[in-house]
DNA sequence: GGGACCTGTCAAAGATTTCTGACACATCTC
DNA sequence: GAGATGTGTCAGAAATCTTTGACAGGTCCC
């Protein structure tokens, strides 16, 4: 999805990147890597965290393929991390959804489709 | 944000709809309306989960404005809500985050900036 | 009245996410 | 070596989100 032209995603990558986004933190570090690409100490003085959950966070938008951090040795010698922001696209519509969900993957619950659900008494039915 | 003609969305309504979007049920959800609008339990039975949970869930998704339920009271006299997909367009790119991450409230948080943050070593100097 | 629908709410359990404080390792400078 | 910088990881607390079962009310039909 994070490609220039709009494609359409599939359910699970809109998921992540929408799970991704939905975090002031992670709004914030998007922002703030947008005016300049950073090393992540940097970073988390400037964004106000602390480093390990920098980290985290950086990950996170990472794995959806939002920000893409490379490893670079200064003048000095010292190896930082800098990032950079992917230049992403995405078109947020009801259709967009409708279209992403179809193909949502559900990773990690039963894919079978036995009816063990319903809660109210309403659900006692159903099996005549 | 939730308008036809996509306009620049706060901070905190844009982190609504991303938190409102990023969840398989509710991307389902959306799908499900856009197909044609339904009462909360046929819906219910047609996602194939409670009704106490998809009640939380249309919840969610009102309070982002991204779906209307109405009252409507069918020809037999019951009672039923019946929910709409509102037709909102909202752009996702870097810019579009920073912009919005700008006027980020951070609702909840401490609204100052005394530094009480940093976590390893590096944190103890900065003060002098 | 009893049963089948509809609506809503609540409390508690379960699962995830977020956050923090260590820890370990590196290089460069004094 | 001590101190300041950089990197990464881990375990556990804290906060949040998700889910379930039980309860409340309503109308209609037999």
């Amino acid at each position: 999805m994070p490609e220039v032209p709009p494609s359409a995603p599939t359910g699970d990558e809109l998921l992540k990147v929408l799970t991704a986004l939905g975090n002031p933190h992670r709004m914030r570090i998007v922002a703030a890597l947008l005016k300049n690409r950073t090393y992540v100490s940097a970073l988390a003085r400037e964004i106000g965290i602390g480093r390990p959950l920098l980290h985290m966070h950086l990950q996170r938008l990472e794995a959806a393929g939002l920000v893409t951090g490379t490893l670079e040795a200064a003048e000095d010698g010292k190896t930082m991390k800098y990032y950079d922001v992917t230049p992403f696209v995405c078109e947020l519509t009801p259709h967009t959804i409708a279209r992403a969900a179809a193909t949502l993957t559900d990773a990690g619950a039963d894919t079978d489709d036995r009816s063990t659900h319903r809660s109210d008494r309403s659900a006692k039915e159903e099996a005549k």
